[in-house]
DNA sequence: TTGAAAGCGCTAACAT
DNA sequence: ATGTTAGCGCTTTCAA
């Protein structure tokens, strides 16, 4: 099969075409963006001319006199965390589909860059996924006056933004657990500055109190596969029988650490991870937190698009529940016998 | 600390500056493009009035009229394969770095997909950093007229491009095998179509028959978890004694499968991966073959943007070395006694 | 060294 | 329903 797709054409003009189809530039230009206004032969002589001659619109032509440049950017901090991926990759597909071009911003977890590459992005997009923004409160409702924006994890009043509410999966987490015969757990926490993680604390504490588990939290500070291995021994000391950790990377380096001094999992001890990155990529397979990170950038991104093409109001919070994804990390409490 | 970042400005134009700095807008304009041609007084009054509006730029009306956009785009197949992340961010740091930002294109594999992007595209682009593209090479060609473009991964005559040769790491491999005592391994092999796998297939040809080591290639299909972890009752059979996998992932699956039916690693099988996008995510640690997609995405930028600045010509092929990195799940030869 | 004017490709009043 | 004209923000001859 040949190519009858879409060639990369040179660059064709709406003069081009207009004169190839007898008529003026702006019935050209009126045949394309408000063809109901044209005489059906006409647009249908000038859609031939100009698929013929391969045309393309020249977006940047085009935004110099509408102010609307077809373009988006999604800013994340770092595009090699796995949590970002399946975002980025939903909001350029349904931009694409669209008819957005998607610019992509990694701002290296650093605010600074992230402020140079909203301004300097800021010129050639109609809106904004700010997707976990290091950026001041301040500096963003600056930008928010200037383009659309939707927030993914950060709660700004006022602003769009979508939220994944970590709470769902969190009560099922510790309830399996609770059902397992499990009465206390640690929580190894993240940073206390993200927003993911005070919500993660908060929610977490509700559910243990609920089901009357005794949760005591442990802080691994970066996350990371080494935080995780080396909270093991906290994690041992504690007298607790399952940890749920930050995210999919602590709880692999919890895995690993366990591995090491040959502590079963699930037998001795139970793990939990968040975020539901690894898919079954560990060893056991890990009971997750599904992030539904790309159900984020698609509950961002549909927002954005309605904001710019018709000026929509800005939605309140868009909440993402989750839920727990059992695998094989979890099991029967050590040292109990639960009744069945 | 408080901004002294650049802020997102609002639009602010070369008129407001001149207007400021009571010169002309073609001033300004030079002020900005080729200070040398200019007054150094004027150009600091107009700078110091530039910044204290908060000028940016508009890239899309410099490029009406100069046909440089200031932009590039990368195009991948896709964004969630762990292979591409860090190669994404390379390009777009790089890119960054020298003023240009950068669109992204997530084809889904689908090479109709990755023209309609690459149409779209072209009209707000300088030039293109293609990576592992699925498109027909008459395509591609077609594109190399209008716009630079650079491959990764993808080996066509008199196009620019950057090919990881995984030749380095794959002998390292067979060498590092021979010398534990293995003299049998199988080679999961990945789509046959793949540009990677005929390389790797070729190397490990080579390398086994230099060795003298007996290497029996396995497809897989579709490289996946799932499919490593459905070799593995071929890969028993075979008598190997260790198993080079097509990518990581592929190796993942090996492992679980592995430990499904507890067989040891490395006691009684070892094996490697490619790509080493897993870090040492698995449990064990996997023996990999560095991939250094970072690195291609780098050494894809700089010509890439050598090209459009001065107009270079394409280098010919730029070749990524990789080599093997020894993590955990190599060892001795199961039976076999090795002399030390 | 600086300014005036034209034009990049497109759309949007304002005619007709 | 279609054509004319002006102008988006910028760079670039061409003059001064």
């Amino acid at each position: 099969m040949k190519g009858e797709s879409a060639k990369p054409a040179a660059s064709v003009t709406i003069s081009d075409i207009a004169r190839l189809a007898g008529v003026s530039r702006s019935t050209v230009s009126r045949a394309f963006s408000r063809p109901e206004m044209i005489n059906a032969a006409t647009v249908a002589r000038v859609k031939a001319a100009a698929d013929h001659l391969g045309y393309v619109v020249n977006h940047a032509a085009r935004a110099l006199s509408t102010g609307k440049f077809g373009n988006i950017a999604v800013i994340v901090p770092d595009i090699a965390n796995p949590f970002f991926p399946p975002l980025v990759r939903q909001v350029q597909s349904l931009a694409d589909l669209a008819g957005y071009a998607v610019f992509l911003g990694d701002s290296d977890e650093i605010a600074d860059r992230e402020a140079s590459l909203l301004s300097r992005l800021s010129v050639q997009v109609d809106g904004f996924v700010l997707a976990a923004p290091r950026l001041a409160e301040g500096q963003i409702r600056e930008l928010d006056k200037l383009r659309p924006i939707v927030l993914v994890n950060r709660d700004l009043d006022g602003l769009a933004r979508v939220l994944i509410d970590p709470s769902g999966g969190l009560d099922e987490a510790v309830s399996h657990l609770h059902s397992l015969g499990h009465r206390k757990v640690v929580y190894l926490a993240g940073p206390r500055h993200s927003w993911s993680d005070q919500q993660r604390r908060k929610a977490l504490a509700h559910a243990a109190e609920q089901r009357g588990v005794e949760m005591v939290t442990h802080e691994v500070g970066r996350p990371s596969r080494t935080s995780g291995r080396d909270a093991v021994g906290a994690v041992l000391e504690s007298g607790a029988t399952a940890v749920i950790a930050f995210d999919d990377i602590v709880a692999q380096g919890v895995l690993a650490g366990l591995a090491v001094r040959n502590v079963e999992v699930p037998g001795t001890m139970s793990v939990i991870g968040c975020d539901d990155t690894l898919a079954a990529g560990t060893n056991p397979p890990l009971t997750t937190i599904s992030a539904a990170s790309g159900a984020a950038g698609a509950a961002a991104v549909e927002p954005l698009l309605e904001m710019i093409d018709t000026g929509a109001d800005k939605p309140d919070r868009i909440i993402i529940a989750t839920h727990l994804v059992v695998r094989e990390t979890t099991g029967a409490a050590a040292g109990r016998s639960i009744g069945r």
